[in-house]
Order: C-alpha cells, then sequence, then structure tokens
DNA sequence: ACAGCTTAGGTAAACGTTTACCTATGGTAG
DNA sequence: CTACCATAGGTAAACGTTTACCTAAGCTGT
C-alpha cells in the first residue's frame, strides 16, 4: 500500500492530468468524464463506465483545473478577504476562523491587505473581480464609489465588524457594538469607575461610532456627562499614536478613574503609559479593553474586556454566502448579530 | 472628474468587459489588443492603434481574466502560503508580510491552514496545484510523500523557518537559529542563569532543534551540563498543554532560575504559572522567549526575546522566487538568512 | 407494429486568453 | 524591375472545462 500511495503521488505530479487523460484511459468521451465526476448518480453512464472513470481519476489523481473550470463556469472557487493592515490579534483570529470555515467547503481564501488605504483596496477589488472570486469578505470597508458599484453589480460582499455603506443592505457579521458600549458602561458605573476616559479609533467606522455611542447613551441614563477632553480618537492604530493618546488622557485633572479602549491594543499602549507615570492598573487606573486577545488570560489579567466569538465568525460568514449563492434573490435576514460576553479579570 | 470616476467604476462592473470588448471598441482584433496591452513598445500596431486600445481598455476599465490568462499560459498570478493552525502573532506578521511583498509585483496569496496536519497539507497542495500556483511558501512543512513528489516535479517551494526535507536542496529563508540558542545561552551565563530550563516546540522541528541545540552546545562548551529534566518538549502550541510544561518544570528541584522558551507564546504561559506560584518574573524566575511579539514592549517588560526581523521575510521570499521563475536552473544560493537580534527588556 | 420513453453515450460550442502563422502594403537595395 | 524586409494587422488553434443537443439501442404500452 506504501507502494500505491507514492505512485500516486507521483502521477499526480508528472504532468498533472487532465480530464482528456481520464477520458482515454477509461476509454469515454471527456463528456461522460465529466458528468460522472460531478454527479455520481448521473444516469448518463452504466455502472461499470462510472467505475472505470473513477478508478482512472484515482489512479491519475486528476483534479480538475481551476482555470478551466472557472473559464467555462463564470465563476471559481475563491473568495478574497479583505483586511486593514495591522496584524493585532483580533484580526488573524478571523483570518483564522475564516480560512477554516472556507476550506470546509473546499473554497480557498485570497489575502488582501487594504493597509486601510482607499486605492489600495480599490485595485484589490478590481483585480478580484478578475479571478472571478464567488465573494468577498470585508473587514473594516471603505466606502468608495467602486465599492458601491462592486455591491450593485451583485458580487456578493460581505461586511464584517463594520457596517455597510449606508444604502446598501449587504450581509454582515457582527456582534452589538452598541449593547457592548453599554455593557461597558454599566460594570463602570457599578464599580464607580468615574470619571471615565476613552482611547478611540475613528468614529467614522460604525463599529467604534457604536461602542462609544452606547457608553455614552448609559451614562447619559444615569445622569453622567462625559468630559469632552477625557474622550480621545487616534484612528491610526499604531504604538506611538495609542501611547501618545493614553499619555494625553492620563494627565487630564482629574485623572480619569478608568479608561474603556474600544480594543485591546489600545488598552496595551495605555498600560505602558500608566507604567511610565507609576500609575497601578487597576488600583489607580482601570483599564476596559475590547476583543480579549488570546494571551490576554496569561498576560494581562489586570485587563478588563469584551470578548467577540470571533472563532465562530468564520462559518457565519460562510453559511451567509451558502445562502446568497444558494438562492440570490432572498434578501431577507442577512445579518448575523453574535453574542458578545463581558470578560472581568480584575478582581 | 468626479464624472469621469464615477462612470469608469460603472464600467468596470456592468458585465466586466473581455478583450473582445476592447478590440471591438478600438475597431481592430483581439490580437492586436492583447499584443498591445502586454507589451507597449510592440511594432505590430501603430502608434495611433496603440492609442485607440489604450483609452478603449481604459475606458472599459479592462482587466484580463485570470482564468482565461492561466488556461493559455499554464500558470497564474497566485502563490500560496501554507501555515499551520495557530493564530500566534509571529505568524500573523509573516503573513501580513508576505501578503505585502507578493501583492507589490501583483502577485495574489492563497492562504492555506494546514493544522499542523499532513493529510490537510498534502490536500491543500493538490488542490494548489489545480490552480497553477506560481509558488508555494511553507512555514513549517510537513514531510509527506507527496510533498517530496511535488518538489521534484518543479513547483517551486520555499520553506519559511524550517528546514525542507532531508536531500533536498530548496530555497529558505529564515535565520540563524543555531547561533540564536548560543547568544540565549551566552546571556545566561553571564547572568548567571543557572539552572537553566527549557520549555520546547518539537524537536521534530529544525527550528526549535536548532535553537535547543545552540544553546545546549554552547553551555556545554563553558562545562554546563544541562539537566534533563528541566528539558519539556511539548509539540502542541495550546495554552493548557504550554501552562501545564511550564507548572510541570517550575516544579522540578531546584527550581529553575530562568526559562528559556523557544517561542514567545510559551512564555506567556510560563508567566501565569510564575504568578500561580506567586513567583516574581524575572526576580525569581527569569523568562527568556523567542520572536518578540510586537505587543511585548507595552506589556510583556519582564520578557528577554530574540527578535527575527518577519517584516522582511516577505520581500526576501518574493526576491528567492523571482529569481527562480527567471532562470529555473541556477541552484545557487537559495538561501536568505536574515539577522536575528537580541533583546533585553529587564535591566 | 409502432409511438414514446429511458438509458448510455458522443459531438461540438463556448468561456477569455496568447501566439504561431499568414497576408498585404510600402519602402529600399541591387 | 525585382527581391527582400519592415510594418501593421488578421486568423485560427490551443489551453481544460461543462453542457446543449444529437444518436441509437432497448424496452413498454396499445
Amino acid at each position: 500500500m506504501a507502494d500505491t500511495l507514492s505512485s500516486r503521488s507521483l502521477d499526480a505530479v508528472q504532468g498533472v492530468a487532465s480530464i482528456k487523460d481520464v477520458a482515454r484511459r477509461a476509454g469515454v468521451s471527456i463528456a461522460t468524464v465529466s458528468r460522472v465526476l460531478n454527479d455520481p448518480d448521473t444516469n448518463r453512464a452504466s455502472h461499470e463506465t462510472k467505475e472505470r472513470i473513477l478508478t482512472a481519476s484515482r489512479e491519475l489523481s486528476y483534479t480538475p483545473s481551476q482555470s478551466g473550470t472557472s473559464l467555462r463556469m463564470g465563476t471559481s472557487r475563491l473568495v478574497s478577504f479583505f483586511i486593514p493592515n495591522s496584524n493585532i490579534p483580533y484580526m488573524s483570529a478571523l483570518t483564522d476562523s475564516l480560512e477554516t470555515a472556507f476550506s470546509d467547503s473546499n473554497l480557498h481564501m485570497i489575502l488582501c491587505n487594504t493597509h486601510d488605504d482607499p486605492a489600495q483596496q480599490d485595485r484589490h477589488l478590481q483585480e478580484m473581480m478578475s479571478y472571478q472570486v464567488k465573494g468577498i469578505v470585508m473587514l473594516a470597508a471603505i466606502d468608495t464609489d467602486l465599492l458601491r458599484a462592486t455591491l450593485r453589480h451583485g458580487l456578493p460582499i460581505l461586511f464584517l465588524n463594520r457596517r455597510p455603506p449606508t444604502g446598501f443592505s449587504a450581509p454582515y457579521v457582527g456582534i452589538d457594538n452598541y449593547g457592548a458600549g453599554k455593557d461597558v458602561a454599566q460594570y463602570f458605573l457599578q464599580r464607580d469607575h468615574l470619571p471615565a476616559g476613552l482611547l478611540l479609533g475613528s468614529k467614522q467606522s460604525s463599529t467604534t461610532f457604536d461602542r462609544f455611542k452606547g457608553f455614552a447613551d448609559e451614562l447619559a441614563a444615569h445622569g453622567v456627562e462625559l468630559d469632552e477632553t477625557k474622550v480621545i480618537e487616534t484612528p491610526n492604530l499604531s504604538t506611538e499614536d495609542c501611547y501618545a493618546a493614553a499619555m494625553r488622557l492620563l494627565q487630564t485633572t482629574p485623572r480619569p478613574r478608568a479608561i474603556f479602549c474600544t480594543n485591546d491594543f489600545r488598552a496595551y499602549a495605555a498600560y505602558k503609559a500608566c507604567r511610565d507615570l507609576a500609575l497601578r492598573v487597576p488600583e489607580d487606573v482601570a483599564l476596559f479593553g475590547f476583543d480579549d486577545s488570546p494571551m490576554n488570560g496569561m498576560i494581562a489579567p489586570w485587563l478588563d474586556t469584551i470578548r467577540a466569538p470571533y472563532e465562530t465568525f468564520g462559518t457565519a460568514a460562510k453559511d451567509l454566502f451558502e445562502k446568497i449563492w444558494a438562492d440570490s434573490e432572498d434578501e431577507t435576514n442577512l445579518d448575523r448579530i453574535l453574542p458578545h460576553q463581558v470578560i472581568i479579570r480584575t478582581e
């Protein structure tokens, strides 16, 4: 059997067999091969013929050429994932989750780094169309003319985390960011974590905005006004920018008792700022993050955070896609709002 | 001009233009279009014809169909990146680096998660051949029959970090792991970090083995023998396994004064174990990692580590590939050993 | 006996490229 | 004036699929 295995591998590789080779070896036409391989229950071949084709295909370890198939079918087995630059933990968690889910359905994922740059996003968009991808997943999409045109054209685009451009009802997978913001506020109120500071990304992003809004609304509902000087936006997710922002925030008076950061990375920067100012976390300044990076349990026990179930985003996305591919007309319920969880490690 | 822009986007998208459309619009045959677009300096078209074709192509925002091109050329603009499961920081750093480098050369990267499983690696290998990828980058490749057959077949496979299977001289990008291991040992000797403990991955992996060997050799060269009970292998990179291994190690007597972990993730697990045993880091137990994850500077100032220049691996890999694609016969010097750096944060 | 259905196949077109080969015109060297 | 070459372009084949359409045999019901 070691024998069969190695000879199979060899066949698989020398020259790469095409459907013609299978047809010749089985003594049938390529049409029959195609029919049998694509639908084993077809009634267009006798049982024996099917067997012959199947073994021939196996012996040559035939795998249909993707270019041939795509050319004929007008679509491929490819999807692509648009992701901004940052290789911060939650993004790679998403990448992982998506790849695994798609791989299960025999789909393959092209990774496109947008670097948060509209021009690069558009370039990639154009290129992905030339691959005839079956769908695109966009994390933190940027609203451009081409994106809107592509959406109108019908290529399924699924939005992750950040909402689709206004006016479009595209599939969306994410969490209830507004609700999560409220949860954080409730926790702050309960622990008397006031005055509160905020370290935000760009409010242009629906994610950031919703988290902020939920937080602010819930505080307001309890009669607590947010101090404008304690809300700092740093669209750029660099260590330097985030650290500087944290420093600025920590030096406002009165010093914030706690800081809500719209992701863990910002909280890490804030942690360093606290240490450099000789402030204890969480005794002097409490930190609240977002995402719950996998290493938090090991090395950031001082951090409270919100966990989004990123490991399930992949299958959620895949399921939505499959729904869309099946009946492209059913526009109902294309959202998946997955449950988040408040993670308190500081008590 | 907003006008031109939006109409371009629209054209780009409604129906997707093929070379035929460009030919019709320019009033020439598709052959001429192909020639002009692929070689602007061709002498097979007059200046005016070239102009007509170029503008027609622009107006339709024509992008050649990848399936058409691949089918004809027998190769694609795709490369793929095989990566084991773990979404640990240094892997996503590599992913990022590769994607950016390839993207610059108008290549696209398919991500293949092997989950460290030979069967999945082989399945993906087979599938990638059916895409006619131009090359494969393998992080932590597993030595299988099919991998060897593929190598013999001539598909360029580049090995990242972990060495190619014995007997093959395939391109490789990595650091001097043996030397880095020695560096760590020297530091341990200098700081009198003895007795030393080790938290390793599988020694099957050339990466782990070299780091370990360098470390052990350097100690031996200074007359220090390694205590076998203080060398623990955890092939599986899960929090639980690593934590348990660290616990076991910390409870050997005499307790190790310092622990060398073959990556930062293991060091994080060891950190948690130390805390749970009420041991101070680095006062009671010093920790040394490997990789220098981006957040270390912010939240793991207690960790010394080795930094590999992962952000340059991408271009190194791309350059090697381009060399191979250009003259497939030049077998010389297909290795890139990039410089590493000892990062000491604990003094 | 024959119309009609089922079964078991084959033929050929089409998808979008690239390129080897052909044609025709004009200019130039002999 | 002829031979030859450069320029400018077209025609058609090939890459690997899938599928609409065709054929032919065997069976069933009347």
